[in-house]
DNA sequence: GCCTTTTCGTTTCATTTTGTAACAGGCGGG
DNA sequence: CCCGCCTGTTACAAAATGAAACGAAAAGGC
Protein backbone atom coordinates (compact mmCIF):
# COMPACT_ATOMS: atom_id res chain seq x y z
CA UNK A 1 0.00 0.00 0.00
CA UNK A 2 1.57 3.26 -0.84
CA UNK A 3 2.29 5.48 1.81
CA UNK A 4 -0.75 6.56 3.24
CA UNK A 5 0.43 9.94 4.84
CA UNK A 6 1.51 11.68 1.43
CA UNK A 7 -0.96 11.50 -1.22
CA UNK A 8 0.91 12.03 -4.60
CA UNK A 9 -0.99 14.42 -7.25
CA UNK A 10 -0.40 14.50 -11.00
CA UNK A 11 -0.81 18.06 -12.62
CA UNK A 12 -1.33 17.86 -15.94
CA UNK A 13 -0.88 21.37 -18.22
CA UNK A 14 0.89 22.45 -21.01
CA UNK A 15 1.86 25.88 -19.50
CA UNK A 16 5.11 24.97 -17.99
CA UNK A 17 5.44 28.27 -15.62
CA UNK A 18 1.65 26.48 -14.51
CA UNK A 19 2.98 23.38 -13.75
CA UNK A 20 6.11 24.54 -11.93
CA UNK A 21 4.09 26.62 -9.62
CA UNK A 22 1.98 24.33 -8.89
CA UNK A 23 4.55 21.51 -7.96
CA UNK A 24 6.38 23.66 -5.45
CA UNK A 25 3.02 25.10 -4.24
CA UNK A 26 1.40 21.43 -3.75
CA UNK A 27 4.94 20.00 -2.66
CA UNK A 28 5.39 22.59 0.12
CA UNK A 29 2.20 21.98 1.68
CA UNK A 30 3.11 17.90 2.00
CA UNK A 31 2.32 16.48 -0.93
CA UNK A 32 4.24 14.37 -3.88
CA UNK A 33 3.82 15.82 -7.26
CA UNK A 34 4.42 14.63 -10.88
CA UNK A 35 3.62 16.84 -13.72
CA UNK A 36 3.03 16.14 -17.14
CA UNK A 37 2.80 18.69 -19.86
CA UNK A 38 -0.42 16.65 -22.59
CA UNK A 39 -1.91 13.43 -22.34
CA UNK A 40 0.81 11.33 -23.85
CA UNK A 41 3.00 12.25 -20.69
CA UNK A 42 -0.01 11.62 -18.38
CA UNK A 43 -0.55 8.32 -19.41
CA UNK A 44 2.99 7.65 -19.30
CA UNK A 45 3.38 8.75 -15.37
CA UNK A 46 -0.05 6.67 -14.94
CA UNK A 47 1.09 4.00 -15.88
CA UNK A 48 4.54 3.96 -14.34
CA UNK A 49 3.40 5.28 -10.85
CA UNK A 50 0.53 5.00 -8.05
CA UNK A 51 -1.35 8.48 -8.35
CA UNK A 52 -3.78 9.94 -6.02
CA UNK A 53 -5.39 12.50 -8.03
CA UNK A 54 -4.60 14.24 -11.01
CA UNK A 55 -5.30 17.93 -11.46
CA UNK A 56 -6.26 18.51 -15.44
CA UNK A 57 -6.12 21.31 -17.77
CA UNK A 58 -9.11 21.74 -19.77
CA UNK A 59 -7.30 23.34 -22.56
CA UNK A 60 -4.14 20.58 -23.79
CA UNK A 61 -2.37 20.49 -27.35
CA UNK A 62 -3.31 17.18 -28.56
CA UNK A 63 -5.96 15.25 -26.84
CA UNK A 64 -8.31 18.04 -24.92
CA UNK A 65 -8.79 17.63 -21.07
CA UNK A 66 -12.49 16.53 -21.39
CA UNK A 67 -11.52 13.88 -23.17
CA UNK A 68 -8.96 12.60 -21.03
CA UNK A 69 -11.05 13.23 -18.04
CA UNK A 70 -13.30 11.12 -20.09
CA UNK A 71 -10.88 7.93 -20.75
CA UNK A 72 -9.70 8.40 -16.77
CA UNK A 73 -13.38 7.61 -16.09
CA UNK A 74 -13.78 4.72 -17.90
CA UNK A 75 -10.93 2.72 -16.29
CA UNK A 76 -11.12 3.80 -13.29
CA UNK A 77 -12.47 6.06 -10.27
CA UNK A 78 -9.45 8.41 -10.20
CA UNK A 79 -10.48 11.51 -9.00
CA UNK A 80 -9.88 14.55 -11.33
CA UNK A 81 -9.86 18.31 -10.63
CA UNK A 82 -9.96 20.46 -13.88
CA UNK A 83 -8.77 23.63 -14.37
CA UNK A 84 -10.73 25.78 -17.07
CA UNK A 85 -10.06 29.21 -18.62
CA UNK A 86 -13.65 29.82 -19.36
CA UNK A 87 -15.84 31.49 -17.11
CA UNK A 88 -19.03 30.81 -18.56
CA UNK A 89 -21.47 29.15 -16.40
CA UNK A 90 -22.74 26.49 -19.07
CA UNK A 91 -18.68 25.74 -19.20
CA UNK A 92 -18.26 24.66 -15.93
CA UNK A 93 -21.19 22.77 -15.55
CA UNK A 94 -19.95 20.68 -18.45
CA UNK A 95 -16.99 19.86 -16.77
CA UNK A 96 -18.82 18.46 -13.69
CA UNK A 97 -20.78 16.73 -16.46
CA UNK A 98 -17.89 15.51 -17.89
CA UNK A 99 -17.23 13.27 -14.51
CA UNK A 100 -14.43 15.16 -12.93
CA UNK A 101 -14.56 15.24 -9.59
CA UNK A 102 -14.72 19.39 -8.96
CA UNK A 103 -13.03 21.92 -10.96
CA UNK A 104 -11.43 25.11 -10.76
CA UNK A 105 -11.85 28.38 -12.82
CA UNK A 106 -8.53 30.07 -13.71
CA UNK A 107 -7.13 32.46 -12.23
CA UNK A 108 -6.99 30.93 -9.13
CA UNK A 109 -5.78 30.90 -5.81
CA UNK A 110 -3.54 27.81 -5.04
CA UNK A 111 -4.48 28.01 -1.51
CA UNK A 112 -7.81 26.97 -3.00
CA UNK A 113 -6.23 24.38 -4.96
CA UNK A 114 -5.46 22.64 -2.11
CA UNK A 115 -8.11 22.93 -0.20
CA UNK A 116 -10.17 21.08 -3.35
CA UNK A 117 -7.53 18.57 -3.63
CA UNK A 118 -8.21 18.08 0.26
CA UNK A 119 -11.66 17.98 0.37
CA UNK A 120 -11.47 15.53 -2.50
CA UNK A 121 -8.99 12.98 -1.10
CA UNK A 122 -11.03 13.54 2.28
CA UNK A 123 -13.95 12.11 0.13
CA UNK A 124 -12.71 9.47 -1.86
CA UNK A 125 -10.89 7.75 0.82
CA UNK A 126 -14.08 8.13 3.23
CA UNK A 127 -15.02 4.17 3.11
CA UNK A 128 -17.51 3.20 0.72
CA UNK A 129 -19.92 0.16 1.64
CA UNK A 130 -20.65 -2.62 -0.57
CA UNK A 131 -17.63 -4.89 -1.59
CA UNK A 132 -15.14 -3.53 -3.97
CA UNK A 133 -15.44 -3.54 -7.95
CA UNK A 134 -11.43 -4.72 -8.31
CA UNK A 135 -10.43 -7.44 -10.37
CA UNK A 136 -10.99 -10.67 -7.86
CA UNK A 137 -8.41 -13.56 -9.23
CA UNK A 138 -5.31 -13.21 -11.48
CA UNK A 139 -3.28 -16.75 -12.48
CA UNK A 140 0.12 -16.56 -13.96
CA UNK A 141 2.49 -20.22 -14.47
CA UNK A 142 0.07 -22.29 -12.34
CA UNK A 143 0.03 -19.55 -9.52
CA UNK A 144 -3.64 -17.71 -8.77
CA UNK A 145 -3.51 -14.57 -6.56
CA UNK A 146 -7.07 -13.43 -4.92
CA UNK A 147 -6.80 -9.60 -4.46
CA UNK A 148 -9.50 -9.18 -2.45
CA UNK A 149 -8.31 -11.33 0.12
CA UNK A 150 -4.89 -10.76 -0.62
CA UNK A 151 -3.87 -14.83 -1.17
CA UNK A 152 -1.60 -16.64 -3.18
CA UNK A 153 -2.31 -20.13 -3.88
CA UNK A 154 0.71 -21.85 -5.30
CA UNK A 155 0.45 -24.52 -8.63
CA UNK A 156 0.20 -27.38 -5.96
CA UNK A 157 -2.94 -25.87 -4.60
CA UNK A 158 -1.19 -24.54 -1.58
CA UNK A 159 -1.68 -21.17 0.51
CA UNK A 160 2.07 -19.46 0.29
CA UNK A 161 1.62 -17.02 3.18
CA UNK A 162 3.32 -13.19 2.10
CA UNK A 163 4.08 -10.06 4.06
CA UNK A 164 2.34 -7.30 3.37
CA UNK A 165 5.19 -5.88 1.64
CA UNK A 166 5.96 -8.63 -0.76
CA UNK A 167 1.87 -9.25 -1.31
CA UNK A 168 2.17 -5.15 -2.20
CA UNK A 169 5.44 -5.90 -4.83
CA UNK A 170 3.68 -9.10 -6.77
CA UNK A 171 0.91 -6.91 -7.07
CA UNK A 172 3.13 -4.66 -8.75
CA UNK A 173 4.54 -7.12 -10.93
CA UNK A 174 1.70 -8.82 -12.02
CA UNK A 175 -0.03 -5.72 -12.85
CA UNK A 176 3.14 -4.55 -15.35
CA UNK A 177 4.05 -7.76 -16.47
CA UNK A 178 6.37 -8.39 -19.18
CA UNK A 179 7.60 -4.82 -18.62
CA UNK A 180 10.92 -3.66 -17.24
CA UNK A 181 10.20 -2.52 -13.73
CA UNK A 182 12.95 0.04 -12.77
CA UNK A 183 13.53 -0.05 -8.94
CA UNK A 184 12.06 3.39 -8.96
CA UNK A 185 8.69 2.48 -10.30
CA UNK A 186 8.29 -0.46 -8.39
CA UNK A 187 8.90 1.34 -5.04
CA UNK A 188 6.66 3.75 -6.24
CA UNK A 189 4.36 0.96 -7.26
CA UNK A 190 4.73 -0.82 -4.31
CA UNK A 191 5.24 1.65 -1.71
CA UNK A 192 4.12 4.40 -3.00
CA UNK A 193 7.55 6.47 -2.40
CA UNK A 194 10.65 7.26 -3.93
CA UNK A 195 14.07 6.08 -4.12
CA UNK A 196 16.57 6.96 -2.09
CA UNK A 197 20.19 7.37 -3.06
CA UNK A 198 21.79 3.55 -2.66
CA UNK A 199 18.43 2.46 -1.29
CA UNK A 200 18.22 -1.14 -1.85
CA UNK A 201 14.99 -2.10 -0.08
CA UNK A 202 14.08 -3.23 -3.44
CA UNK A 203 16.61 -5.74 -4.16
CA UNK A 204 16.01 -7.35 -0.63
CA UNK A 205 12.34 -7.60 -0.77
CA UNK A 206 12.81 -9.13 -4.31
CA UNK A 207 14.67 -11.54 -2.98
CA UNK A 208 12.59 -12.58 -0.16
CA UNK A 209 9.65 -13.10 -2.92
CA UNK A 210 11.84 -14.98 -5.39
CA UNK A 211 12.44 -17.33 -2.27
CA UNK A 212 8.98 -17.65 -2.16
CA UNK A 213 8.01 -18.11 -5.31
CA UNK A 214 10.81 -19.23 -7.47
CA UNK A 215 11.09 -23.12 -7.45
CA UNK A 216 14.86 -22.06 -7.60
CA UNK A 217 15.30 -18.97 -6.74
CA UNK A 218 19.24 -19.34 -7.94
CA UNK A 219 17.49 -19.44 -11.37
CA UNK A 220 14.29 -17.17 -11.12
CA UNK A 221 11.99 -17.67 -14.09
CA UNK A 222 9.85 -15.43 -13.11
CA UNK A 223 11.15 -12.39 -11.38
CA UNK A 224 14.11 -11.74 -13.76
CA UNK A 225 16.92 -9.52 -13.32
CA UNK A 226 17.51 -6.20 -16.09
CA UNK A 227 20.70 -5.74 -14.95
CA UNK A 228 21.32 -1.65 -15.06
CA UNK A 229 17.55 -1.90 -15.66
CA UNK A 230 15.85 -3.19 -12.60
CA UNK A 231 12.96 -6.32 -12.94
CA UNK A 232 10.88 -8.09 -15.13
CA UNK A 233 8.09 -10.16 -14.40
CA UNK A 234 8.37 -12.53 -17.33
CA UNK A 235 5.08 -14.32 -16.82
CA UNK A 236 1.89 -14.34 -18.74
CA UNK A 237 -0.35 -13.08 -16.28
CA UNK A 238 -4.35 -13.94 -16.87
CA UNK A 239 -7.64 -12.63 -15.24
CA UNK B 1 -44.80 6.13 -1.10
CA UNK B 2 -42.29 8.34 -2.82
CA UNK B 3 -40.24 7.45 -5.98
CA UNK B 4 -36.96 5.81 -4.72
CA UNK B 5 -35.55 6.52 -7.72
CA UNK B 6 -36.04 10.59 -7.33
CA UNK B 7 -33.37 12.14 -4.95
CA UNK B 8 -34.58 14.07 -2.03
CA UNK B 9 -33.37 17.29 -1.40
CA UNK B 10 -33.34 19.02 1.62
CA UNK B 11 -32.63 23.02 1.21
CA UNK B 12 -31.83 24.83 4.66
CA UNK B 13 -31.91 29.27 4.30
CA UNK B 14 -33.31 31.56 6.63
CA UNK B 15 -34.21 33.67 3.28
CA UNK B 16 -37.78 32.16 2.14
CA UNK B 17 -37.73 33.81 -0.73
CA UNK B 18 -34.73 31.39 -1.70
CA UNK B 19 -35.96 28.76 -0.60
CA UNK B 20 -39.09 28.89 -2.40
CA UNK B 21 -37.23 29.47 -5.68
CA UNK B 22 -34.49 26.65 -5.17
CA UNK B 23 -37.40 24.44 -3.92
CA UNK B 24 -39.65 25.37 -7.51
CA UNK B 25 -36.35 25.90 -9.66
CA UNK B 26 -34.86 22.14 -8.59
CA UNK B 27 -38.57 20.35 -8.55
CA UNK B 28 -39.25 21.62 -12.17
CA UNK B 29 -35.67 19.82 -12.84
CA UNK B 30 -36.95 15.88 -11.44
CA UNK B 31 -35.79 16.36 -7.74
CA UNK B 32 -38.18 15.83 -4.46
CA UNK B 33 -37.40 19.24 -2.43
CA UNK B 34 -37.90 19.61 1.05
CA UNK B 35 -37.06 22.97 2.98
CA UNK B 36 -36.22 23.85 6.51
CA UNK B 37 -35.53 27.63 7.84
CA UNK B 38 -33.21 26.69 10.66
CA UNK B 39 -31.11 23.74 12.09
CA UNK B 40 -33.92 22.97 14.27
CA UNK B 41 -36.35 22.33 10.83
CA UNK B 42 -33.80 20.58 9.34
CA UNK B 43 -33.33 18.01 12.32
CA UNK B 44 -36.70 17.56 12.27
CA UNK B 45 -37.10 16.88 8.84
CA UNK B 46 -33.79 14.86 8.80
CA UNK B 47 -35.43 12.35 11.37
CA UNK B 48 -38.84 11.83 9.49
CA UNK B 49 -37.73 11.25 5.90
CA UNK B 50 -34.56 9.97 4.41
CA UNK B 51 -33.21 12.92 2.47
CA UNK B 52 -30.53 12.06 0.00
CA UNK B 53 -28.27 15.90 0.03
CA UNK B 54 -28.50 18.33 2.51
CA UNK B 55 -28.01 22.41 0.67
CA UNK B 56 -26.92 24.49 3.60
CA UNK B 57 -26.78 28.10 3.85
CA UNK B 58 -23.85 28.85 5.98
CA UNK B 59 -25.18 31.89 7.79
CA UNK B 60 -28.57 31.04 9.92
CA UNK B 61 -29.81 32.30 13.19
CA UNK B 62 -29.65 29.89 15.80
CA UNK B 63 -26.54 27.26 15.12
CA UNK B 64 -25.06 28.28 12.15
CA UNK B 65 -24.59 26.13 8.95
CA UNK B 66 -20.79 25.13 9.69
CA UNK B 67 -21.61 23.67 12.89
CA UNK B 68 -24.64 21.73 11.27
CA UNK B 69 -22.43 20.40 8.85
CA UNK B 70 -20.51 19.19 11.58
CA UNK B 71 -22.62 17.28 13.16
CA UNK B 72 -24.08 16.17 10.16
CA UNK B 73 -20.89 14.37 9.63
CA UNK B 74 -20.62 12.85 12.98
CA UNK B 75 -23.46 11.00 12.46
CA UNK B 76 -23.64 9.90 9.15
CA UNK B 77 -22.08 10.52 5.01
CA UNK B 78 -25.16 12.39 3.76
CA UNK B 79 -23.80 14.71 1.52
CA UNK B 80 -23.65 18.34 2.11
CA UNK B 81 -23.48 21.55 -0.21
CA UNK B 82 -22.88 24.53 1.32
CA UNK B 83 -23.92 28.04 0.53
CA UNK B 84 -21.57 30.81 1.30
CA UNK B 85 -22.73 34.87 1.08
CA UNK B 86 -18.96 35.74 1.51
CA UNK B 87 -16.54 36.02 -1.62
CA UNK B 88 -12.96 35.51 -0.14
CA UNK B 89 -11.35 32.63 -0.62
CA UNK B 90 -10.18 31.78 2.67
CA UNK B 91 -13.97 31.98 4.02
CA UNK B 92 -14.79 29.38 1.06
CA UNK B 93 -11.77 27.31 2.08
CA UNK B 94 -13.31 27.16 5.32
CA UNK B 95 -16.03 24.98 4.09
CA UNK B 96 -14.36 22.77 2.71
CA UNK B 97 -11.96 22.09 5.39
CA UNK B 98 -15.22 21.84 7.22
CA UNK B 99 -16.23 18.35 5.80
CA UNK B 100 -18.97 19.65 2.82
CA UNK B 101 -18.57 18.05 0.03
CA UNK B 102 -18.87 21.13 -1.94
CA UNK B 103 -19.76 25.04 -1.60
CA UNK B 104 -21.17 27.68 -3.54
CA UNK B 105 -20.30 31.14 -3.17
CA UNK B 106 -24.07 33.51 -3.25
CA UNK B 107 -25.08 34.81 -5.71
CA UNK B 108 -24.96 31.82 -7.83
CA UNK B 109 -26.46 30.26 -11.15
CA UNK B 110 -29.32 27.77 -9.73
CA UNK B 111 -28.13 25.83 -13.11
CA UNK B 112 -25.10 25.33 -11.25
CA UNK B 113 -26.55 24.45 -8.12
CA UNK B 114 -28.26 21.68 -10.25
CA UNK B 115 -25.24 20.61 -11.67
CA UNK B 116 -23.32 20.59 -8.29
CA UNK B 117 -25.95 18.45 -6.80
CA UNK B 118 -26.47 15.90 -9.74
CA UNK B 119 -22.30 15.56 -9.73
CA UNK B 120 -22.35 14.99 -5.88
CA UNK B 121 -25.43 12.84 -5.87
CA UNK B 122 -23.25 10.70 -8.94
CA UNK B 123 -19.98 10.32 -6.65
CA UNK B 124 -22.13 9.44 -3.63
CA UNK B 125 -23.95 6.74 -5.59
CA UNK B 126 -21.02 5.39 -7.69
CA UNK B 127 -20.52 3.56 -4.90
CA UNK B 128 -24.46 2.43 -3.13
CA UNK B 129 -23.87 4.49 0.19
CA UNK B 130 -26.53 2.98 2.50
CA UNK B 131 -25.44 2.77 6.01
CA UNK B 132 -27.52 -0.19 7.64
CA UNK B 133 -26.11 -3.07 6.23
CA UNK B 134 -28.70 -4.43 3.52
CA UNK B 135 -29.87 -7.59 4.22
CA UNK B 136 -30.57 -8.94 7.59
CA UNK B 137 -28.23 -11.69 7.77
CA UNK B 138 -24.76 -11.76 6.63
CA UNK B 139 -22.42 -15.11 5.74
CA UNK B 140 -19.18 -15.52 4.99
CA UNK B 141 -17.32 -18.52 5.66
CA UNK B 142 -19.71 -20.60 6.83
CA UNK B 143 -20.56 -17.94 9.76
CA UNK B 144 -24.03 -16.18 9.55
CA UNK B 145 -24.91 -12.56 11.68
CA UNK B 146 -27.72 -11.80 12.25
CA UNK B 147 -27.88 -8.31 12.21
CA UNK B 148 -31.18 -7.27 13.80
CA UNK B 149 -30.77 -10.24 16.79
CA UNK B 150 -26.69 -9.36 16.86
CA UNK B 151 -26.35 -12.40 16.94
CA UNK B 152 -23.60 -14.53 15.59
CA UNK B 153 -23.40 -18.14 14.75
CA UNK B 154 -20.50 -20.29 13.88
CA UNK B 155 -20.13 -23.17 11.07
CA UNK B 156 -20.49 -25.78 13.31
CA UNK B 157 -23.74 -23.80 14.16
CA UNK B 158 -23.00 -22.82 17.56
CA UNK B 159 -24.31 -19.36 18.77
CA UNK B 160 -20.66 -16.94 19.65
CA UNK B 161 -20.82 -14.32 21.87
CA UNK B 162 -19.53 -10.82 21.11
CA UNK B 163 -19.47 -7.89 23.55
CA UNK B 164 -20.95 -4.87 21.99
CA UNK B 165 -17.34 -3.52 21.04
CA UNK B 166 -16.50 -7.01 19.46
CA UNK B 167 -19.93 -6.93 17.28
CA UNK B 168 -19.79 -3.28 15.95
CA UNK B 169 -16.13 -3.83 14.77
CA UNK B 170 -17.06 -7.10 13.37
CA UNK B 171 -20.20 -5.13 11.81
CA UNK B 172 -17.51 -2.55 10.03
CA UNK B 173 -15.01 -5.43 8.55
CA UNK B 174 -18.50 -7.24 7.12
CA UNK B 175 -20.25 -4.12 5.81
CA UNK B 176 -16.40 -3.12 4.17
CA UNK B 177 -15.16 -6.46 2.89
CA UNK B 178 -12.20 -6.68 1.06
CA UNK B 179 -10.81 -3.15 1.21
CA UNK B 180 -8.09 -2.11 3.30
CA UNK B 181 -9.55 -0.44 6.64
CA UNK B 182 -7.36 1.98 8.58
CA UNK B 183 -7.11 2.38 12.42
CA UNK B 184 -8.34 5.56 11.74
CA UNK B 185 -11.56 4.19 9.57
CA UNK B 186 -12.29 1.30 11.80
CA UNK B 187 -12.54 3.66 14.36
CA UNK B 188 -14.49 5.92 13.37
CA UNK B 189 -16.65 3.04 11.64
CA UNK B 190 -17.05 1.03 14.97
CA UNK B 191 -16.84 3.58 17.62
CA UNK B 192 -17.38 6.64 16.28
CA UNK B 193 -14.40 8.27 17.14
CA UNK B 194 -11.11 9.07 15.48
CA UNK B 195 -8.17 7.97 16.99
CA UNK B 196 -5.29 9.42 19.64
CA UNK B 197 -1.53 9.37 18.75
CA UNK B 198 -0.07 5.97 19.31
CA UNK B 199 -3.60 4.63 20.07
CA UNK B 200 -3.65 0.75 20.21
CA UNK B 201 -7.13 -0.11 21.22
CA UNK B 202 -7.86 -1.78 17.13
CA UNK B 203 -5.42 -3.36 17.57
CA UNK B 204 -6.32 -4.91 20.88
CA UNK B 205 -10.11 -5.49 19.81
CA UNK B 206 -9.24 -7.05 16.84
CA UNK B 207 -6.99 -9.51 18.45
CA UNK B 208 -9.90 -10.56 20.88
CA UNK B 209 -12.61 -10.86 17.95
CA UNK B 210 -9.98 -13.04 16.39
CA UNK B 211 -9.61 -15.11 18.98
CA UNK B 212 -13.30 -16.01 18.54
CA UNK B 213 -14.01 -16.33 15.13
CA UNK B 214 -10.43 -17.62 13.62
CA UNK B 215 -9.72 -21.15 13.51
CA UNK B 216 -6.34 -20.63 14.05
CA UNK B 217 -5.72 -16.60 15.84
CA UNK B 218 -1.84 -17.03 14.71
CA UNK B 219 -2.39 -17.61 11.20
CA UNK B 220 -5.91 -15.33 10.69
CA UNK B 221 -7.60 -16.08 7.50
CA UNK B 222 -10.28 -13.75 7.91
CA UNK B 223 -9.24 -10.80 9.58
CA UNK B 224 -5.72 -10.39 7.79
CA UNK B 225 -2.95 -7.59 8.37
CA UNK B 226 -1.59 -5.00 6.24
CA UNK B 227 1.29 -4.05 7.72
CA UNK B 228 1.47 -0.18 7.93
CA UNK B 229 -2.14 0.02 6.38
CA UNK B 230 -4.49 -1.67 8.79
CA UNK B 231 -6.85 -4.73 8.36
CA UNK B 232 -8.72 -6.49 5.98
CA UNK B 233 -11.68 -8.83 6.13
CA UNK B 234 -10.90 -11.10 3.72
CA UNK B 235 -13.83 -13.06 3.50
CA UNK B 236 -16.31 -13.19 0.64
CA UNK B 237 -19.89 -11.71 2.17
CA UNK B 238 -22.90 -12.60 0.84
CA UNK B 239 -26.78 -11.01 1.96
C1' DG C 1 -27.73 3.25 45.26
C1' DC C 2 -24.10 -0.71 46.15
C1' DC C 3 -21.64 -4.63 44.69
C1' DT C 4 -20.28 -7.98 41.20
C1' DT C 5 -19.14 -8.97 36.56
C1' DT C 6 -17.84 -7.79 32.16
C1' DT C 7 -15.67 -4.96 28.91
C1' DC C 8 -12.37 -1.82 27.43
C1' DG C 9 -8.00 0.75 27.07
C1' DT C 10 -3.19 1.35 28.59
C1' DT C 11 1.19 -0.42 29.46
C1' DT C 12 4.61 -3.53 28.64
C1' DC C 13 7.18 -7.09 26.41
C1' DA C 14 7.67 -10.58 22.53
C1' DT C 15 7.51 -11.46 17.67
C1' DT C 16 7.43 -10.39 12.95
C1' DT C 17 8.53 -7.55 9.20
C1' DT C 18 11.23 -4.22 6.96
C1' DG C 19 15.24 -1.43 5.92
C1' DT C 20 20.44 -0.57 6.27
C1' DA C 21 25.10 -1.97 6.16
C1' DA C 22 28.56 -4.92 4.80
C1' DC C 23 30.62 -8.15 1.98
C1' DA C 24 31.17 -11.50 -1.77
C1' DG C 25 30.51 -12.96 -6.42
C1' DG C 26 29.58 -12.16 -11.29
C1' DC C 27 29.23 -9.58 -15.51
C1' DG C 28 31.11 -6.45 -18.83
C1' DG C 29 34.37 -2.85 -20.59
C1' DG C 30 38.79 -1.81 -21.44
C1' DC D 1 42.81 -10.61 -17.82
C1' DC D 2 41.90 -7.12 -14.48
C1' DC D 3 38.97 -3.73 -12.43
C1' DG D 4 34.83 -1.39 -11.34
C1' DC D 5 29.98 -1.55 -10.99
C1' DC D 6 25.91 -4.02 -10.11
C1' DT D 7 23.42 -7.57 -7.77
C1' DG D 8 22.72 -11.48 -4.28
C1' DT D 9 23.18 -12.67 0.34
C1' DT D 10 23.74 -12.42 5.19
C1' DA D 11 23.53 -10.14 9.59
C1' DC D 12 21.78 -6.74 12.29
C1' DA D 13 18.89 -2.66 13.79
C1' DA D 14 14.49 -0.26 13.65
C1' DA D 15 9.64 -0.18 13.25
C1' DA D 16 5.08 -2.21 13.42
C1' DT D 17 2.14 -5.56 15.21
C1' DG D 18 0.74 -9.49 18.50
C1' DA D 19 -0.01 -10.74 23.06
C1' DA D 20 -0.40 -10.68 28.26
C1' DA D 21 -1.44 -8.35 32.47
C1' DC D 22 -3.45 -4.87 34.92
C1' DG D 23 -6.67 -1.30 36.29
C1' DA D 24 -10.49 1.73 35.24
C1' DA D 25 -14.91 2.24 33.60
C1' DA D 26 -19.35 0.58 32.38
C1' DA D 27 -23.15 -2.65 32.74
C1' DG D 28 -26.20 -5.47 35.24
C1' DG D 29 -28.32 -7.66 39.49
C1' DC D 30 -30.13 -6.88 43.87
Amino acid sequence: MPDPNVSHILVVDDDREIRELLARFLAKHGLRVSAAKDGVEMMKILDGSAVDLVVLDLMLPGEDGLSLCRRLRAKSSLPVIMLTAMGEDTDRIVGLEMGADDYLPKPFNPRELLARIKAVLRRVQAVPTVDSPVGDVVRFDGWSMELGARRLVSPEGAEVELSTGEYELLLAFVTHPRRVLSRDQLLDLARGRSAAPFDRSIDIQVMRLRRKIESDPKEPRLIKTVRGGGYVFAAEVAS
